[in-house]
Order: C-alpha cells, then sequence, then structure tokens
DNA sequence: GACCCGTCTCTGGAAACGAT
DNA sequence: ATCGTTTCCAGAGACGGGTC
C-alpha cells in the first residue's frame, strides 16, 4: 500500500497511547514515514563536524522544524531495503526464539549478524519516532512519548524472542524508617523462568534482571549506577542492572553551522562510577559512539543491542 | 464514576563549564 | 574564541490515593 498519510497523521500515530503493542505497529509507522520523504521531499542535511549523521528539515507546512541527528550507517531510508530488512529481522526473532544461546553457533545467523541489521531496525523504528516527534508543537510531548515508545519496543523485543518482561514499580523498604518506602519505577524487569507471577508484582525474584532504557545516557546514566548499588544494598543481595541506550548524540550548534553534533556519553564518569561503585552487569548501544569501541576501557564495558539479544541476555 | 494532587519518570536543547 | 563535556531544566504523562 503506497502511503498517503501526511506526517500530522503520522504525529496522531505517535501520540496514540493505545498503539504500538506489537512489533509490526512500528513496522508500519516506519515505513509509512520513509515513504512520507519521498513524497515531500524534505532538505536533507549532513552535518559538518560529523558527516556521518544527517537532517531532514521539513517545509513551511511544518514550520521548517528539523529531525534530530541520524546516523547514515544505520538509519535504512529506502523503503524496499527497510520492508526486506524488517521481514528478515522478524524471522531472525523468530531463530533466536527457537534456537535460544545456540543460535549464535549457527553459520547462517553468524552470516546474518555482520550485516548489523539488527541494529539498524531498532534504529531506523525508533528514530523515525523520533523525527517525527521532532515536528510536533510540543517538545515535552514529543519527548515523553519517544522515551515510552522506545522502552515499549525494547520490551517487545525482549518479549519476543521468549523471555517474561514487563515494567514493575517496586517499594523499596528504607533502614530505620519503617513508616517510608521508596517507589522504584523499573523500566523492565526480565527473566527467562515463565510468566511473572501477578501476586508479586512488588518485588523483585531471584533470576529477574532489571534493565534501565533510555534514548541517551546523558547525566542519567549517574542514576543507573545508583540503581544497582542501591537496589543491592536494601534488598540485601545482588541485583543485576543492565543499562540499554539507543545513542549519545544531540545536535549542537557550532561557530558557523547550526547543524554540528556532540556526543552526550560521560566517559570519564561512567569509568568512575564502574570502578568505584559497581559494574554494570551489560551496557548496551543501538548506535555506539567510536569511542566506546576504539578505547580499550570502554570496550570491554559496552556492547551493541545485537549483542545482547544474541548473545549476553542468554547468559545473564 | 470523575477530578485533583503529589510523586516519579521521560527527554533534548540550552546553558555553563573547562581545556586549549 | 572555539568547541567538547557536563549540568540544568521545562513540561508531559503514568499512577496511586483522597474526596465527592
Amino acid at each position: 500500500m503506497m502511503s498517503s498519510a501526511t506526517l500530522f497523521d503520522l504525529q496522531a500515530s505517535v501520540k496514540d497511547k493505545s498503539a504500538f503493542r506489537q512489533i509490526e505497529d512500528y513496522y508500519a509507522l516506519s515505513y509509512a514515514f520513509l515513504n512520507l520523504l519521498i513524497e515531500i521531499q524534505p532538505t536533507r542535511i549532513v552535518s559538518p563536524n560529523d558527516p556521518r549523521y544527517i537532517f531532514y528539515q521539513f517545509d513551511k507546512t511544518y514550520r521548517h522544524k528539523i529531525t534530530r541527528p541520524l546516523n547514515s550507517d544505520l538509519f535504512i531510508e529506502a523503503t524496499d531495503d527497510f520492508q526486506i530488512a524488517f521481514e528478515r529481522f522478524i524471522s531472525f526473532l523468530g531463530d533466536l526464539k527457537r534456537f535460544g544461546q545456540t543460535a549464535i553457533n549457527k553459520s547462517s545467523i553468524q552470516e546474518y549478524l555482520k550485516s548489523n541489521e539488527v541494529n539498524k531496525i531498532v534504529y531506523t523504528c525508533q528514530q523515525i519516532i523520533g523525527s517525527i516527534g521532532d515536528s510536533f508543537e510540543n517538545p515535552n510531548q514529543s519527548r515523553k512519548r519517544v522515551g515510552q515508545l522506545f522502552e515499549n519496543l525494547v520490551k517487545l523485543l525482549i518479549k519476543e524472542i521468549g523471555f517474561a518482561c514487563e515494567s514493575r514499580t517496586i517499594s523499596v523498604p528504607i533502614p530505620d524508617s519503617p513508616d517510608y518506602m521508596m517507589s522504584y519505577e523499573l523500566d523492565l524487569v526480565f527473566s527467562k523462568n515463565g510468566a511473572i507471577i501477578a501476586s508479586e508484582h512488588e518485588l523483585i525474584h531471584p533470576g529477574e534482571i532489571i534493565g534501565s532504557v533510555k534514548t541517551t545516557s546523558k547525566d542519567r546514566i549517574d542514576k543507573i549506577f545508583l540503581d544497582k548499588f542501591l537496589l543491592t544494598k536494601l534488598l540485601g543481595r545482588e541485583i543485576k542492572v543492565i543499562a540499554i541506550f539507543l545513542h549519545d548524540v544531540q545536535r549542537a550548534r557550532r561557530a558557523n553551522s547550526i547543524f554540528g553534533i556532540n556526543s552526550t556519553f560521560k566517559t570519564n564518569h561512567f569509568l568512575g562510577y564502574t570502578v568505584a561503585l559497581n559494574r554494570l552487569d551489560g551496557v548496551y548501544f543501538v548506535d555506539p559512539r567510536p569511542n566506546m569501541v576504539a578505547d580499550f576501557s570502554l570496550r570491554s564495558e559496552i556492547d551493541d543491542f545485537q549483542y545482547l539479544l544474541v548473545n549476553d541476555i542468554w547468559r545473564l
């Protein structure tokens, strides 16, 4: 079906709180957006200080709004490429569910992983939601929905490969203050073993792992280390916490261009917390910064999201 | 049920800081 | 002065509890 959706229609989809119940809903929105790009031909701008990143600028109808920076190594722009890649991705998730951690040993799957397609699909779907959000009148509504929908996407993917996974709010007792409890909202609680028991939703059980999902780490990285520290201390046993980020770049004005980009990952604090507070049980980026690959200290702590799905999640 | 209020959480650009 | 790094911040939304 060729899209006749307008950007206003896609904005309404992103705002719709009853939408995005299944992974295919992300496909439908993404496909419609890529078709819309062909129709309305927004200006495509390459960032002068990092040419891997591009922006789209919408026309007067959409008040000349500019999208977030998009990594052209990951963002799939061609609709037919995206369609084919998405179908392969869904079938790959089926294989992962069927073969579990042994999937990585199959040569066909190893071949598939080389294409980095898992990260590309997740990146494209989520950044399309972000790009639609960037055209909203209300930036705070966009921010909230973009965050909610990324958390939702990661949850759907983890469930799709056979894990129990839900958002959960737990009540954490405060020592020496029996009248007070800390209400702690957890993005994801997942486990290999079947359904989550409804009566035990206010606790963390053995075998359950906490996942914190954020589009960028920025200054919010601090809280994730604190979560691991505090929950381990207050619950009296080791609590496993992993972090999942989409990327860590933002637009930044330069002297000669408004289309610069900056990293927002706090390398020094990340390493400081890791060695002095507690090591997280996994840190994953869909779009890692170059220094996360180049720098030995970071490389040993951080992987990409694809690696979580095919390897680490089965071993945690 | 409807409504309000307090709490907790969401993000990305702006602002502030720091190194050169 | 410029630019990379770190911090600040606004307002949205989910949710629980209280009141009617």
